[in-house]
DNA sequence: ACCTGAACACCGTTCAAGT
DNA sequence: ACCTGAACACCGTTCAAGT
């Protein structure tokens, strides 16, 4: 089987999801893949394209939310899409941050709701759907390493309830927010 | 001059300003102080522990508002001293983001928010701080890389001003969101 | 064109041994 | 108690050499 781009992404989702993040080295993806390290190199010009390359398959997942709703319950699902998706692999979320804040990656998550928001005749929806792209990214990674470390023993408690509530309010208020400027519709 | 844990954090933070996160290894901290690396842990536990201690140093710079100040008024001068804070040294932003995910250090920022909105009796004053600190450790992390992009002739532009708009706008949502709530005073 | 083998220049952390 | 020296088990990346 020919070493490929496509190849290498589907290890180092294997290897993601089976030991995380902080264990995806292109030396461990280069064993799965029973090939040398450099070998690699041939196919992908480092591993910070690899990383964007799998940040970018979290962020395809996202289910966007149909274009008849409400602005208020379109947001509100588009930000629980969101967290679905980053929450369903491991890491996803840490992933997809540092990924988005260097800038790489191929998918910008924002462009469904800055659509949707200049539907609604928000003002500034690019910078209203990166606020609350944070958001959701913010709570999602807390979240996430919060619930590892629970699974690993180091932290005794991890209510997921909790987390959820969080999440809900946040959001519940930034969307408010948005609908207490948006609403002049003219 | 004998180790300690004090001047092991502040070779941290020279190194930190001077070559950035990515370049701060127990190695160079250990070489800056003339010392072997295996000495500094017997001062410190770890890496991680070490982050965190730079992390609260970041965070001790916060100038929290005054208490007088209306709530609205209060929460955007919060973010915009969080923010200064963050974006003061380099990788500031990153920093504080990861090492509070982790749960490490000793300084938990919310804490003075948190106070302020349950004086003004806004409902889930800890969700709502949590939210807003994501929103402003986002877009500071965003804005922090990018910016150290552009020093470093990656990015071709920049934009500080548009940086801080989107600051403004993504603030000044979350804030309108909270006083559609808040002013339910009772 | 594609991969191996081996190297380069690093890491965090541990630990016997010295003082 | 505190630090050195040296090791262990790794990293990402490069590159001559082979096929």
């Amino acid at each position: 089987m020919a070493l490929s781009r496509a190849a290498i992404t589907g290890a180092g989702l294997e290897i993601l999801d089976t030991y995380g993040l902080g264990d995806l080295s292109m030396r461990r993806v280069a064993d799965t893949l029973g090939v040398q390290a450099g070998a690699l190199y041939y196919h992908v010009p480092n591993k910070q394209s690899l990383l964007a390359a799998l940040a970018d398959e979290v962020l395809d997942a996202v289910d966007v939310p149909e274009a008849g709703l409400p602005l208020e319950d379109w947001l509100v699902a588009w930000a629980s899409a969101l967290r679905a998706a980053l929450l369903a692999r491991r890491d996803g979320a840490e992933l997809v941050a540092s990924s988005l804040a260097l800038g790489l990656g191929g998918i910008d998550p924002t462009v469904p709701a800055v659509a949707r928001l200049d539907e609604a005749g928000v003002a500034m929806p690019g910078p209203t759907a990166r606020a609350l792209l944070h958001l959701v990214l913010g709570q999602a990674v807390t979240e996430q390493t919060q619930s590892q470390m629970h699974a690993l023993g180091v932290l005794t408690s991890f209510d997921a309830r909790r987390a959820e509530q969080d999440f809900a309010c946040g959001v519940g208020i930034f969307v408010d927010g948005v609908s207490s400027r948006a609403p002049v519709a003219r």
